[in-house]
DNA sequence: CCTGCATTTCCTGTTT
DNA sequence: CAAACAGGAAATGCAG
């Protein structure tokens, strides 16, 4: 089988700064806000259960997932953002000329469209990239669906007399790993779909649905329980996590007997099943803010969530906030960072340390409620103006977002 | 590969 | 007493 063919993507110079801060801001509006479906594999019939089950963990699992780990198809409005927002980031193109509608659409709608209407959206040069990528990614993991369907098989019937001859390529199960690595060196391109597939159970939240049902959907502590801090689990009234099982804590106990040390340990995959199944390595964190940027931009844009509450002005005018669900906007924050063990005791450590910074200041004996200091910016009145508070969200406030509210990021250092 | 940054993780002690 | 706060120490992952 000849090795699918990579998508020719060149990373142009960025776009101005006020353009790229336009460009992260609108996908973080969608980011917060979105409640994203479940992918169905309905149009996939098969007689084989084993089959089914593993449609079943991967469409849990593509709640999750970016663009690039799944069959355009599926993809939710979502991913289809992410995946304008990254070609719009490598390219030239003017994301102030760029209306929200075309990019609120999800995978199944995308890929209906026709390389003209593409063009047409999106300009030409913009437009055919995205046509050229959007074509490559589809008959790509068209490929990739059909081999990993091939190689769940395999595994649920070894002693199959017909399919244990078959053998698949590891550059065709994982073709978009191993040729988009190579071209894109750091980025993500892998088959994380395949890395993360645990049990459902493994598989956070999703904004909304997960703040108000943590437990019941058998929430992120069910997978990864191992830091004390999750003591704090009980603390916040509004959350409830599933109870570890006595095996779970067993488990537990062994492993910090086993290794203690201070500092962070090596992250584990608890799944040996797939450990070996592709590379570890999780180069990259997912583009976006900073927590001290993402616990502003709930702050500013209390109207995108739609479990509103999760924290609060304090005053306003002084910069001074209040975590309402603690442990919930730190689940959130690590959804984000993909970090189902986020807690808000070590999101907290986080926040501490940007005192220092100057990025936050201290409020002395208020409990959950810091201050935005002078490093941050973003989240004054006047910053922010063009956002009223309480309408409801719509397409113009894409371009609306101040163009002076730029990152200065790197500006805010020690 | 190395270095720096921004966390993340863990811990001990203190305050509310 | 529990939860939150404080901050040291060390590790991680990414960017340059």
């Amino acid at each position: 089988m000849s090795r699918p063919v990579v998508p020719r993507i060149i990373r142009l110079p960025m776009s101005t700064p006020s353009e790229l801060c336009r460009i992260l801001t609108n996908a973080n509006i969608t980011m917060y806000q979105e409640s994203q479906q479940p992918l169905q594999f309905s149009h996939m019939t098969t007689p084989l259960s084993g089959i089914g089950d593993l449609l079943s963990d991967i469409s849990t699992y593509s709640t999750q997932v970016q663009w690039y780990e799944q069959n355009p198809q599926y993809w939710s409005k979502q991913n289809v953002l992410d995946w304008i927002s990254f070609y719009v980031e490598g390219s030239k193109f003017d994301a102030s000329t760029l209306s929200l509608s075309y990019c609120s659409m999800d995978g199944h709608t995308l890929c209906q469209l026709t390389r003209d209407q593409l063009l047409s959206m999106f300009g030409l040069s913009l437009g055919a990239q995205l046509y050229e990528s959007l074509a490559e990614l589809k008959s790509k993991y068209d490929l990739n669906e059909t081999c990993t369907l091939l190689d769940s098989l395999l595994e649920e019937f070894p002693d199959f007399p017909l399919l244990s001859t078959v053998e698949v390529n590891e550059d065709v199960k994982n073709p978009c790993y191993s040729d988009f690595s190579a071209i894109y060196g750091d980025f993500p391109y892998k088959n994380a779909a395949v890395e993360n597939i645990r049990s459902p159970s493994d598989f956070g939240y999703e904004s909304d649905s997960m703040l108000s049902s943590s437990s019941a959907s058998g929430g992120v502590f069910s997978q990864n329980p191992s830091s004390p801090e999750s003591r704090s689990s009980d603390s916040d009234p509004e959350f409830s996590y599933p109870q570890l099982t006595k095996v779970q804590i067993k488990t537990e106990q062994i492993e910090r007997e086993v290794k203690r040390g201070r500092g962070r340990p090596p992250k584990l995959t608890r799944d040996p099943k797939h450990s070996n199944h592709v590379s570890k390595k999780n180069k990259h964190a997912p583009r976006g803010t900073h927590l001290w940027e993402f616990v502003r931009d709930i702050l500013i844009h209390p109207e995108l969530h739609q479990n509103q509450g999760l924290m609060k002005w304090e005053d306003r005018r002084e910069g001074v906030f209040k975590f309402v669900k603690s442990e919930a906007v730190a689940q959130l924050w690590g959804q984000k960072k993909k970090n189902s063990s986020m807690t808000y005791e070590k999101l907290s450590r986080a926040m501490r340390y940007y005192y220092k910074r100057e990025i936050l200041d201290r409020v002395d004996g208020r409990r959950l409620v810091y201050k935005f200091g002078k490093n941050s910016n973003g989240w004054r009145v006047e910053e922010t103006r063009m956002y009223p508070m309480n309408n409801t969200r719509q397409e113009e406030d894409v371009t609306m977002y101040p163009m002076n509210n730029t990152r200065q990021e790197e500006g805010t250092g020690v």
